[in-house]
DNA sequence: CAGATGCCCTGGGCGC
DNA sequence: TGCGCCCAGGGCATCT
């Protein structure tokens, strides 16, 4: 579902096509999708009159600058939120699960749309979200490999704790240990120096040639960008959801068991324990 | 500190 | 055709 490269996807496009444009409207019918504000109107008036700066991200938020004002509008689209941009005089009717609308100065709407509803959206302090979180997994900076030996926990949940690297998710760990040739379960701190910098770099290769792919649409997800269009990264998948597909790398049958409640997806020969 | 489990929620797929 | 069941997983709370 949305981890960073689907977000990342999103950002570009949106920080290109209303960066600038005012919210002249504010339609909020998901109590849920606004559960941090003490109402709906609460959060509708929040908003409405604002003009939108640059679209930011960190992890998997989404960070729009409102001028003039310390808070932001933040997105999280958690496991089936949508954010779509369109057009139209009228646009066409909201499909189901549309739970807030913003209506820009240009007539198009940009839709927050969410069947599960475990997505959200608030104006708030991104200071006050975003301490929480570790460093940007895509941030040329961030050494996951050096940021991972310093717990003996496990790489595949260590990778998916936002509070070590944010940004990071189901899908995209096991793609980042299958082309470091490691196996979920070892513990960072067990990683010597050529296997965290491994490490290192396929956390920036896997998540960077996502981005340029657009993100990850499977089969059973709901991931859309901006226009609604799926993204090209599955295909580029080598572990994850393969199971008893040949390794692209040795030809072994891709395994998947369940850890964490998820499914988690490896090569057990070329992942397998030093 | 590490790890496991359950919850929030809807849609889709499957077996019968 | 339809019903019940399981699965998908991001983030958080709670337990051992």
């Amino acid at each position: 579902m949305p981890e960073l490269p689907e977000v990342e996807t999103i950002r570009r496009d949106l920080d290109a096509e209303v960066a600038g444009r005012r919210v002249v409207d504010v339609v909020a019918t998901g109590e849920r999708s606004v559960r941090r504000h003490r109402s709906p109107g609460e959060f509708v008036s929040s908003l409405r009159g604002n003009v939108v700066e640059r679209v930011r991200r960190h992890g998997k938020y989404l960070v729009l600058g409102l001028a003039g004002r310390d808070e932001s509008l933040l997105v999280h689209l958690r496991m089936s939120g949508q954010l779509l941009l369109v057009a139209g005089d009228p646009p066409p009717p909201a499909p189901r699960h549309t739970h807030v609308v913003l209506i820009l100065d240009d007539g198009r709407e940009l839709r927050f749309v969410d069947p599960r509803t475990f997505g959200e959206v608030f104006v708030g302090s991104s200071d006050a979200v975003l301490s929480a979180l570790g460093p940007d997994a895509l941030d040329p900076g961030t050494d996951t490999g050096a940021l991972v030996r310093a717990s003996r926990r496990r790489l595949k949940d260590l990778l998916m704790d936002q509070r070590v690297v944010a940004g990071i998710g189901n899908i995209y760990s096991d793609e980042i240990l299958w082309h470091a040739r490691l196996r979920y379960d070892r513990p960072g701190s067990s990683l010597d120096g050529s296997e965290a910098r491994r490490l290192t770099v396929a956390v920036r290769q896997v998540l960077a040639r996502a981005v340029a792919l657009r993100g990850s649409s499977l089969a059973d997800e709901q991931y859309r960008d901006l226009y609604g269009r799926r993204g090209d990264a599955a295909a580029a998948h080598r572990a994850f959801a393969r199971a008893t597909e040949p390794c692209p790398r040795c030809a072994t049958p891709i395994e998947r068991i369940r850890h964490a409640g998820r499914s988690h997806f490896f090569c057990p020969r070329c992942q397998a324990l030093p």
